[in-house]
DNA sequence: TTCGTGATAGAG
DNA sequence: TCTATCACGAAG
C-alpha cells in the first residue's frame, strides 16, 4: 500500500505519481487515470482559499487523509490531503475499473465501463465514497488504500485543470496518455 | 447547451 | 436572512 510517505511531499508531486496506482475501496477496485493538484497557497481554485473549514482539516489532519465534500448539490468529491513541502490536495477525477464492476454498474445505474468512473463524481458513487470517509486515513487500512504502481513505465500527461474559473491556467491536472477512461479528453 | 441541486461562507 | 458560487453530470 502507498505509505504515508508518499503523501509528505508537495501536490504536484503526489498527483502524478498517483497516475498508474490503484485505488482499492472495500469490493472495488480501480486504477487511477486522471488527478488534479490544488494548493493550499496562492492557488485560488483551492478550497483553503476561501474556506476555514478546509483549512483547519489541513492543519487538523495527517497526509493521507481523505478529503470529501459535496458539490453542486448532488455529487461527492475525494481528495487526499499533502502535507510537506507543499500543502494541498489531490483529487481524484477518473478511474479504469478493475474490480466490483457489478456493484459499480448497479450503483451508477449504466452499464458501460467507460462510463463507470470517467468523472470525480461518477467515481464515488460507483465505490460508495461520501462523508462518511471525510478524514479517513488512507495509509493504514488495507481495504481504503492507493496500491502502487508495479512499474514505472507510466506515460503521463499534464494539461490545464477543467472545470474551475480561479486560477485555471496551471497544468496541475494529470492523465494516462492515451486512457479511455478519463473525464474529459485532454486539450489538444 | 441548459439546468437541478444543496452546502458553505460572507455580507447586510 | 440573503446571495453568490461551485474541483458536476445527464439530458437534449
Amino acid at each position: 500500500m502507498v505509505g504515508r510517505r508518499f503523501f509528505q511531499r508537495d501536490p504536484i508531486t503526489c498527483a502524478r505519481e498517483l497516475i498508474g496506482s490503484e485505488l482499492i475501496w472495500n469490493w472495488c477496485g480501480g486504477l487511477v487515470v486522471e488527478t488534479e493538484a490544488y494548493l493550499a497557497e496562492n492557488d485560488e481554485a483551492c478550497h483553503t482559499f476561501s474556506r476555514p473549514s478546509a483549512r483547519s482539516f489541513v492543519a487538523r489532519n495527517k497526509p493521507g487523509a481523505a478529503y470529501v465534500y459535496f458539490s453542486y448539490g448532488a455529487h461527492w468529491m475525494f481528495n487526499v490531503l499533502v502535507k510537506g513541502q507543499a500543502d494541498g490536495f489531490v483529487l481524484i477525477r477518473a478511474l479504469e475499473p478493475t474490480r466490483g464492476l457489478t456493484l459499480m454498474r448497479k450503483r451508477r445505474g449504466v452499464d458501460d465501463e467507460r462510463r463507470l468512473c470517467s468523472g470525480p463524481g461518477k467515481l464515488t458513487q460507483a465505490f460508495d465514497i461520501t462523508n462518511r470517509d471525510h478524514e479517513l486515513d488512507l495509509c493504514s487500512d488495507p481495504q481504503h488504500c492507493f496500491m502502487p504502481r508495479s512499474n514505472n513505465d507510466v506515460d503521463v500527461v499534464a494539461d490545464e485543470r477543467i472545470g474551475i474559473s480561479r486560477s485555471a491556467h496551471h497544468p496541475w491536472r494529470f492523465t494516462l496518455r492515451g486512457s479511455k477512461f478519463v473525464s474529459r479528453a485532454v486539450k489538444l
